[in-house]
DNA sequence: TCTGTTGCTACAATTATCGTAGCAGCACGC
DNA sequence: GCGTGCTGCTACGATAATTGTAGCAACAGA
């Protein structure tokens, strides 16, 4: 499912319940999301830096979470060519941005 | 793999790199880690109340990232039974708490 | 002993993800 | 035109993760 950008998505699990919280906490608990969304937090991305950015992760993946973060309207494509956040993910990146400290002490 | 509480993990991706955001962004990123996490907020929760917060989440998932968020020392078991965060989980749950207001805004 | 908890597991079926390969479209220099 | 190299994106078989159902042993109270 989820096959190109503006076509239908698997629906967000918990949306159902009406709580906004549930359904961004499923999308960006599907694997990669977290990681693109860091990846993007800087300059904007082609498919294949952004690729390279996440361990060679494969591009089916990474077409299909990019396409669901664009229809959530975190992330958009450039006129030029290249992934960069939108206003909204730039926002969205910024709320958990303080992760990277609180990893740092983590560090097990 | 991942059977038991302390024993083995699957090796978190992006350890490798020896960047712990990459290692906590991938932990996060398993289906239901976060979810789990936002569920135990507030009260400690048996592994049955957990699951029936998660949408009836299968048991084994659920007892797979309930290892892990133990190993990394987010989640303890607490002597009377029950999960709850520890004070490192609940730090992190913090963390990203901001995204609650994030997603009421966003609710497409 | 019976009932109902607790945390946790087995196992087959279904999905998601991986990994490799390759497509069409566009811009460049030749 | 022709090739070269980039862009975003897709097909498809193999592998790993997740689901759903059922059930276990251990413990507590009646």
């Amino acid at each position: 499912m989820a096959k190109q950008a503006g076509s239908t998505i698997r629906s967000v699990r918990g949306s159902r319940t009406g709580r906004p919280i549930m359904a961004l906490l499923d999308l960006l608990g599907r694997r990669w999301s977290l990681r693109i969304l860091w990846e993007l937090r800087g300059e904007p991305l082609t498919s294949r830096a952004l690729r390279t950015a996440c361990d060679e992760a494969s591009p089916t993946v990474l077409q299909a979470r990019l396409s669901e973060l664009r229809e959530a309207g975190f992330v958009e494509l450039g006129d030029a060519g290249g992934y960069r956040l939108t206003p909204l993910g730039r926002e969205l990146c910024e709320t958990f941005m303080p992760l990277h400290r609180f990893a740092e002490r983590w560090k097990r």
